[in-house]
DNA sequence: GTCTATAGGCAGATAGAC
DNA sequence: GTCTATCTGCCTATAGAC
């Protein structure tokens, strides 16, 4: 396919404006939470102007909304890898704190978490984004935990949709502490802790 | 002891401007973050100025240092009462559940899990502040934990303090993710899936 | 697509009257 | 202690030139 034009969607070696706003926006936002987050904010970090950024996103939760999209289908990617390696339930289970890790390890809280800190301030659409962000978890989790569960590689009592919103939970929570302390191993530990729990 | 001047701390039946102003701060921080609150939406509340509000608190984080310094000292007070009730290392867990519980119940998420989330925008003197609240929660549960552990009512694996802090973060996690679905219910689940581990 | 310029609003904060 | 009035600054957002 020869160079043409540049989507929003597809990361690239050489991304386009949109790419890289959606970038600097992602890190402050991750770090700082976003009503902490303003449009002058990514500006200096991307050395363009404010104006440039409304002509790609007109409103702030336009780009708010671009984020968790692009947040929200890179995860599912991530997911997409794990389930295709075909490792065990346990493997992909680790693999799966793996990312949460990969993030604190960059500074950031995942994106959805600080947003649902921040939930009754953002708009409809990303109220709605950010539940079905926790729901594409959860979906994913409580499958590996029921393969976990029938291959007896894991043995959590209950049901696996409340194990599932438990280890999420667990997850989220220990990033949220995590940040206060900018310390990676203290989530590894907590998270170690909650998934050791189904030996 | 007459009735005669008024100070911050003492809660009254009759409070004092100073203690409103937590008050009314104090429901719109935990609803809404700390970013999210100013002067004015905790005026309009009370029906002062914001003039009023600057001249009890300041500057923001000397509000701010006062909703965490009460808040903790209240969370202590909660748990001294656990304490004295000399019920069983189980129940005192239980109780200490709830204490989570009765704040989603107001629609408010934890103060110091609310600010962890925007840790990175706090003054240093908040920030510090914040931690302690981790840590005097790490304290006072790794004593239970400990407890049941010694007299066999509880069955953890590893050691008390990570425990400790999975159960923390859990709890916070459970309640940030609840805040997107206003669900109690959804939290008290997940709260008994982490607690009933240790059976 | 990016710029300059600017509008309009709200934020945190202060001075001074009462 | 609370008010009115005001300052300064930053925010989101838009108009129009290039």
């Amino acid at each position: 396919m020869p160079t043409t034009s540049q989507t929003t969607t597809q990361p690239d070696i050489y991304p386009g404006t949109p790419t890289r706003i959606l970038d600097a926006a992602e890190q402050i936002v991750q770090a700082r939470g976003f009503n902490a987050f303003s449009y002058g904010d990514a500006a200096v970090e991307l050395g363009i102007t404010t104006a440039a950024l409304h002509y790609h996103y007109p409103r702030k939760t336009d780009l708010g909304k671009a984020l968790i999209t692009r947040y929200a289908s890179r995860f599912a990617a991530r997911l997409k890898v794990l389930d295709d390696s075909h490792d065990s339930a346990r493997a992909r289970l680790d693999g799966y704190v793996s990312i949460y890790a990969e993030v604190l390890a960059q500074g950031k809280m995942c994106l959805c978490g600080i947003l649902a800190a921040e939930y009754l301030t953002l708009s409809s659409d990303m109220q709605t984004a950010v539940r079905e962000f926790f729901e594409q978890n959860e979906v994913w989790l409580s499958r590996v935990l029921e393969q976990g569960k029938a291959d007896r590689s894991m043995n959590f009592t209950g049901e696996v949709g409340d194990i599932a919103r438990m280890i999420i939970s667990g997850l989220e929570g220990a990033m949220l502490v995590s940040m206060a302390y900018g310390d990676v191993e203290r989530f590894r530990k907590v998270a170690a802790s909650l998934t050791s729990l189904g030996n």
